[in-house]
DNA sequence: GTGGTCTAGACCACA
DNA sequence: GTGGTCTAGACCACG
C-alpha cells in the first residue's frame, strides 16, 4: 500500500486516500480480492485519524471500489457501473483545457498518455504477479 | 454575458460564476479582449454579494483566463498556460473510469465526443460574430 | 420538523432521522425549497451529537433529496432519480411476506394502503398551504 | 437445500443464510415440514462458524419461519404472523419512491411484478414436487 | 481483531 | 451563522 498524504494539501485527507486507491487500482497496483490495510492500521501508519480513513473507505465502497467486511476488513472489489457524474466533471475539466486555446489534439494525446500508463503498469504489475505464482 | 446562477446549486456561487465564464470561452461566446461586466454590476445583477463576484474574478484571473485593471474592469485574456495540477485531476478522472474496467479506446471516445461539442459551439459562435462584424 | 427519535432503537439515530425526512417528503409536511433545520440546530434540539445530524443530511444529499448549501443550510430539493438498488430491497420485503404466506393481494393491499395514506397527507398539506397562502 | 454463500459479499454470512431460506420458501423451494441441515452439518459443508449458522437459525425461529427441536434438527414451520416493523420498513422503502415522484400505479405495478415472479417460481416448484411424488 | 455508531470539541471556508 | 473536515475517545455487533 504505497499512499503519500500530504498534511499540507488543499484537498481533503479522504480525498488524497480515495483517489490514490481509485489510481492504485487503475495500475494493478490493487486487485480484486487483495485485502487493504484495516481502517485502524492504515489510521495508525499515517498518524491520522481513525474517522479520516473511515470516510475514504466508506466513499469507496459507495462507488463500487471496495467491499467492508467485519472479521477482514476492506478488500478490493469492482463494480463495474461507473458514476453517473462522471461525464459532467470530464467535460467541466476538458473544458478548462480548451479554453485556454489547447488543441484537441493535444488534449487528447494528454488523456492517451494518462491511460496508456495505466496499461502499462497494470500489464507489468500482472506479469509480476503471473512470475510469482510460477516460481 | 449570459449567465445563470442556481442559488440552489451544490455548487458554490463564485465557482458557477468561474465555471460558467470558462465554458464560455471555451464555447467561443467570450473571446480575448471581451469586457466582462464590473464585479459591482455584475452583483447588482444577481443581487448577490460584492465578495462572491470579487472571489470568482479573483480565481480567474490567477488562472489566467481574465486580466483585471482599475479602470477598464475585468477583460478576457486567455494565459495560455495551463493549471499545474490539471492533470493531476485529469489523472484522477481517468483512473476513475480505467478502474472501472472500461476500455481505454471507449474512454477516448467520450472525451473526443465533448471536445468535438465544444468545437463546433465555438465554431457557430465564430461565424456569428463575423456576420455581425459585417454588418 | 416532527420528529421522533427513538434511542433504544436498534436502528442508527442517523437512518431514523433519514427515514423520517423521507417520509415527510412522501407525506408532503415537506416541499421543495423549503429548508429544513441546520445540522447544529437539529442536534441541539434533540440533545444528540451533530456529526450523526451530519451523517443523516449527507446520506439525503447524496440521495437526492436535499441540497446542502452553506449559507442557508438544508433545503428539500428532488432529484427524481430512484435508487438503482431499490428494486432489489423491495424484492427482498415482499419474499417475507410471501414466505410467510400472506396473498398476494393481501400484500398488494397493504401496499396501496400505504401509498395512498401519503397521497392524502400530501393533498391535506397542499390545500393547507393554499389556504395559507389565500389568507 | 441450494445455498450459496459469497464471503465478499457485504450482507453478513448468518443474513445470506437467513434471506436465501426466506426466499427458498417464498419460490415453495422449501416447504412445511421440510427438514433443514443441523446447524453443524450446514457449518462444516461450508466450513464457516457454528455460531455464524446457529445466529441465522436463531433469527429465522424467532421471525416464525423455522421450528427448532433438539433431536430432528430444524423444520420448516410457517407461523404466518409477520415481523411488527415489517410494515414500517415496508413504508420507508414505498416512501422513498413516492417521494422521488414515482406514480402509485408504477410503484404498484413493480410490485405486482415482482409477486408474481415469486408465484410462478412457487408453482413451477410444486409441479415438479408432484411429478415426484408420482413416480 | 474488524467495521459501525455516537459523542465531544476544534478549526476552516463560505457568504 | 452555515456546512466541511479533522481529531480523540468510547461502546457495540460481528465472526
Amino acid at each position: 500500500m504505497l499512499l503519500v498524504l500530504e498534511i499540507e494539501s488543499e484537498k481533503p485527507l479522504y480525498q488524497q486516500i480515495r483517489d490514490q486507491i481509485v489510481e492504485g487500482i487503475a495500475a494493478g497496483r490493487l486487485v480484486p480480492n487483495q485485502t487493504l490495510p484495516s481502517i485502524r492500521q492504515l489510521a495508525a501508519d499515517f498518524g491520522i485519524n481513525l474517522h479520516t480513513v473511515n470516510k475514504a473507505y466508506d466513499q469507496l465502497e459507495r462507488e463500487g471500489f471496495i467491499l467492508l467486511r467485519r472479521k477482514t476488513g476492506a478488500v478490493i472489489q469492482i463494480n463495474p457501473r461507473l458514476a453517473e457524474d462522471w461525464e459532467a466533471r470530464m467535460r467541466t475539466l476538458l473544458a478548462e483545457a480548451f479554453a485556454k486555446g489547447a488543441a484537441v489534439e493535444h488534449i487528447m494525446q494528454q488523456c492517451q498518455n494518462i491511460l496508456t500508463g495505466f496499461q502499462e503498469q497494470r500489464n507489468a504489475n500482472v506479469s509480476l504477479t503471473d512470475e510469482g505464482t510460477n516460481q
